[in-house]
DNA sequence: TGAAATAATGTAAACGGTTACAGTAACCGT
DNA sequence: ACGGTTACTGTAACCGTTTACATTATTTCA
């Protein structure tokens, strides 16, 4: 016995069941016909050794990890627990495991990203986790890809799931000038070459060219898409002893929303009635926010579950290019100053 | 040329830089000296070559994953979010990967765990994922394991880091029987077998008893720590035709509160005029609910970069055992009545 | 009825790393 | 000057599977 390890292979198997490992192999993977003798024979001693097939040596030799990974940007915000749950649920309906990271430009000091061909079967790569030539490197591996909130660079024909940004952001925002007369309307911008970002700001800007009301850069700030960020920028531009030179807010996301929200309050304002502030996303919990938010609902979990299918369909050899933009609604609480 | 992988191994790199792959290895890995100018030349070479390790070839030879894993009972709740966030923090830092799952009595139809030794170098378990019969078998096996908000059983030495519920709890229905003179304080239970579920169960016990309110089991409902479990379970309730029976309603935890408060407000109960309302966990939004909800903040986040840090501990050999309680605090807002 | 297809199994070579073992050369202390 | 470290490197076995290729027995069918 010079064994290292303590743990049954697949060796052990065959042994004790008079048959090859390569009979073993087959039977388990049901890639062979095995005959019926052997399989019930196969099946006690599996059960008696407690034998689970080892991993790495499964990856190794047939050059499949039966993992997926999950590459995002953060997870620090609500967002991403429906992204999440939406992807296990399938992943898992096809027996894969999930690997999740976070990668992003700060930390992609030469050090390459955790998550590729080296240790998952394909990925699901969040907004601009990685950069287009990382994608096109990956690509030209022939390395199965799809897109979350985020659109393939030019010439790169990658699967791509997101949500209609633009029209329900015009839609929200022409909402605040419409019904609630409003028209100095602050923005707050998420993270630079973000999609979301850009697509959510030229809804913006449509809504108001659309009403005649002149886009004013001094009315947008930095937001992030995070609660904290949206807080501290808020915070400022309200301090510097300036005039209240607005009279709404659309906060870029639900999670700045509340910082704006908390900021505000800070500073003696009312939401809704000194301010309106809406959102976007529809967060779980944000219909139960202090106002309720009017925000619009992201179908984020159905994200998920839409892009791990397509990933899946990727790993059939179905080639399936092109993007799924998932249709999103505006939903009118009372944070915009309805009474809905 | 009759590979069949397209990939650069080490082999290639060895060659290229005129050494052998034993070097080449050994550099990797900064476990024996190499001389600076081999050194120089692997640099480059494999910045040259894209070089990646294969990470199943490596885990094959070495016995080590470099994964983690977090086993959950499920992610359908905001509850998770921070503590993946905690967790994946500290994995990151350690150059490791997480591998996260779902894994419940459900699912065990003679399902073997997706996590294990086959595919991880040590487990986060999360609650009542794994049985203690699991738990044992992994033991057994020397297999490295932290409990997350679930103490070990009987006889385990396992390390486990959760949070106080019971005083916590106790405190919080003290604080309605006492500040807000309630005295028929409906209680809605979590999952059952979970630890979190029994302790603040214990608490709210301890707390009607020590204030001479006897107990019912006509108050206690299926909350399931679930929002909309809470709610079917209190619509229900509230249905039945009965006269108010109760004043005040402790949730079980912040989740299944946002369900009683709009099942409360569904049929006409103000919050917390008519009914107090109470949750526990203190999720991010919990203070921005309507109203801004009275619970128990439990340091979610932390927890999971502990036990990540503990799971760290065990894997350098650091034995490490016994139970973190990590201290929670009760946090007054209005949904108790209260107008802090 | 004989050739060809099919079923069931085995042997052994990968897969891409790590590491035990071995060896050489330079260095150190006495 | 010589045994003992130390620094660096190479060879090849091994990790636990999958799978190409081979083999034998059994069907199928013209």
């Amino acid at each position: 016995m010079t064994r290292r390890s303590s743990s049954v292979t697949i060796r052990d198997v065959a042994k004790q069941a008079g048959v090859s490992v390569a009979t073993v192999s087959r039977y388990i993977n049901r890639n062979a016909p095995v005959s019926p003798e052997v399989a019930e024979r196969l099946d006690k001693v599996m059960a008696e050794l407690k034998y689970i097939p080892h991993a790495a040596a499964r990856h190794l030799a047939s050059r499949k990890t039966r993992v997926v990974g999950l590459l995002l940007t953060n997870m620090h915000n609500d967002f991403f627990a429906p992204l999440l749950n939406g992807t296990e649920q399938i992943v898992r309906k096809h027996g894969y495991n999930l690997l999740v990271a976070t990668y992003h430009s700060d930390s992609r000091d030469s050090v390459p990203p955790p998550l590729g061909p080296h240790n998952t079967d394909g990925l699901l790569v969040f907004a601009d986790s990685l950069t287009d030539e990382d994608l096109a490197k990956l690509h030209e591996l022939r390395f199965p890809i799809v897109l979350i909130h985020r659109t393939p660079p030019a010439s790169l024909p990658l699967p791509s799931v997101t949500v209609e940004n633009k029209s329900a952001s015009h839609k929200l925002v022409e909402h605040l000038i419409v019904q609630h007369g409003k028209k100095r309307i602050l923005f707050l911008r998420g993270p630079i070459h973000q999609e979301d970002s850009y697509w959510r700001e030229t809804g913006y800007r449509s809504a108001l060219e659309a009403h005649g009301i002149p886009f004013d850069e001094d009315l947008v700030l930095i937001g992030e898409f995070e609660r904290d960020v949206a807080y501290q920028a808020l915070n400022r531009f309200l301090g510097n002893g300036r005039q209240v030179a607005f009279d709404a807010v659309f906060a870029g996301d639900d999670d700045a929303a509340i910082g704006v929200i908390n900021a505000l309050t800070d500073n003696g304002y009312r939401v809704p009635d000194d301010i309106a502030v809406v959102g976007f996303d529809d967060l779980r919990l944000s219909a139960f926010l202090s106002p309720p938010l009017t925000t619009v609902h992201a179908p984020t979990e159905a994200v998920g579950q839409i892009a791990a299918e397509r990933l899946f369909g990727l790993l059939k050899n179905e080639i399936s290019n092109g993007i799924t933009l998932l249709p999103t609604e505006i939903i009118i609480r009372r944070s915009c100053g309805c009474q809905a």
